[in-house]
DNA sequence: TGTACATCAGTGAACGCGCGTTCACTGATGTAC
DNA sequence: TGTACATCAGTGAACGCGCGTTCACTGATGTAC
């Protein structure tokens, strides 16, 4: 990790703040950045190529924090109580992005946003989280039922799931933290379950006529 | 439904169209909007009196017509055959989204942007979608093992997975698209399965310990 | 049936403003010899 | 140890441009009497 400059840090986190503020990084503009870090606009050039280039580097920073914040986590619980690993994931998710809740709004905003670049960047955070994810459940045999593929689609779902609900969690109150947390939780258990299930197993290809099964 | 002027039609559409364009309603630029639709840009002010009204009268148009075509077709199903209503209504929303990509764009965009009013819009569409599936399930009789705030639960997870499913649908191919089908009838099946299951029917509150319990 | 008036959709010119980007510059820090 | 040079972060003035919004206007359609 290189010693990263002044300038570029006031306005990496200048960027971060407006963007949450305004809940978008599209609409965001290079002097109302300079501006908000107390910089000339031309300082921008010194460290950044354009828009885009700021917030890729910016969801680099998360992810090289995250990720093994997660990772950590999910072992941590194992052992302690193999029960809870899901519990205390998601509410270490969820501080996080209490925590950072500018980076948060900025990467929701950009996963569907107009740079390509930093939707790729965003994606690729997502499925890096999801694969340790399957991985840690399986290395640690929480469970044991499902096979690798089966639970790298159930990572992807919770994953893909937690991510967009933790812009309600930062901007909830105290109630509405607990309630999503709960469902949070609810939602992994049910789709462990059910992809545990009697007819889940084969390969999950087709889900046609399930349905009628689990009715 | 009183007749549209001429002028609000296009504009309507410009907006649309360019907003999926380039992946962003926020970014939008009234003269661009005008432009597009080959019109003065003081006629924009004829009709909106700002970008959100325009957005949100868009949003508005589409939830008037997706909504009753996705009871319609559960409707349908479940007459045909019960086993196929969560396939079928699965591949009905995403081909309605793969017909009207446009709006579909600017909604998961909105839905996060920094327009207020407009997030509320799109969310009460989604929460109105949800409901409806809700009561369709019911009266349908389709999951009579599962307790109706249990099934609000579900519709409310598949509801919200579907909707940000649905732009990657609209830009996969082919192979993509029918991944992105079995994906996303999978999931609903393992939830319901989950739901459905041994030690999952209490008032949905806390999902501790069903971890160790599914692993 | 005609006439007077109101409403509506759209026009065209004009405004002041903030934007992204460029240029040539400063001063501090690092490096070669 | 000193000196010369290169690199780096940041500055300030200036540019041309497209923006949102305003104003006063036109012409078509509807409506009252």
């Amino acid at each position: 990790m290189e010693a990263i400059a002044d300038g570029k840090r006031r306005l990496i986190d200048a960027a971060l703040r407006l963007a949450a503020a305004k809940r978008s990084f599209a609409a965001l503009k290079l002097r109302e950045i300079a501006r908000e870090a107390g910089l000339n606009p031309n300082t921008f050039y010194r460290h950044f190529s354009d828009m885009e280039d700021l917030a890729i580097t910016a969801m680099a920073e998360v992810s090289a924090e995250l990720r093994p914040m997660l990772r950590a986590v999910r072992w941590a619980a194992a052992r302690d109580n193999p029960g809870e690993v899901a519990t205390r994931a998601c509410e270490a998710l969820f501080l996080y992005a209490q925590h950072h809740p500018d980076a948060f709004i900025v990467g929701v905003c950009g996963i569907t946003g107009p740079q390509p670049a930093l939707r790729v960047a965003i994606r690729t955070v997502l499925d890096d989280i999801a694969a340790e994810m399957a991985e840690d459940i399986e290395r640690l045999g929480l469970c044991p039922k499902l096979s690798r593929p089966v639970i790298d689609d159930v990572c992807a779902y919770v994953v893909s799931y937690l991510f967009h609900q933790c812009v309600d969690y930062i901007e909830a109150d105290a109630a509405g933290r607990r309630r999503l947390m709960a469902r949070s939780v609810q939602l992994s258990c049910w789709l462990l379950q059910g992809a545990a299930g009697p007819n889940a197993q084969p390969g999950a290809k087709s889900g046609r006529e399930r349905k009628a099964v689990a009715a």
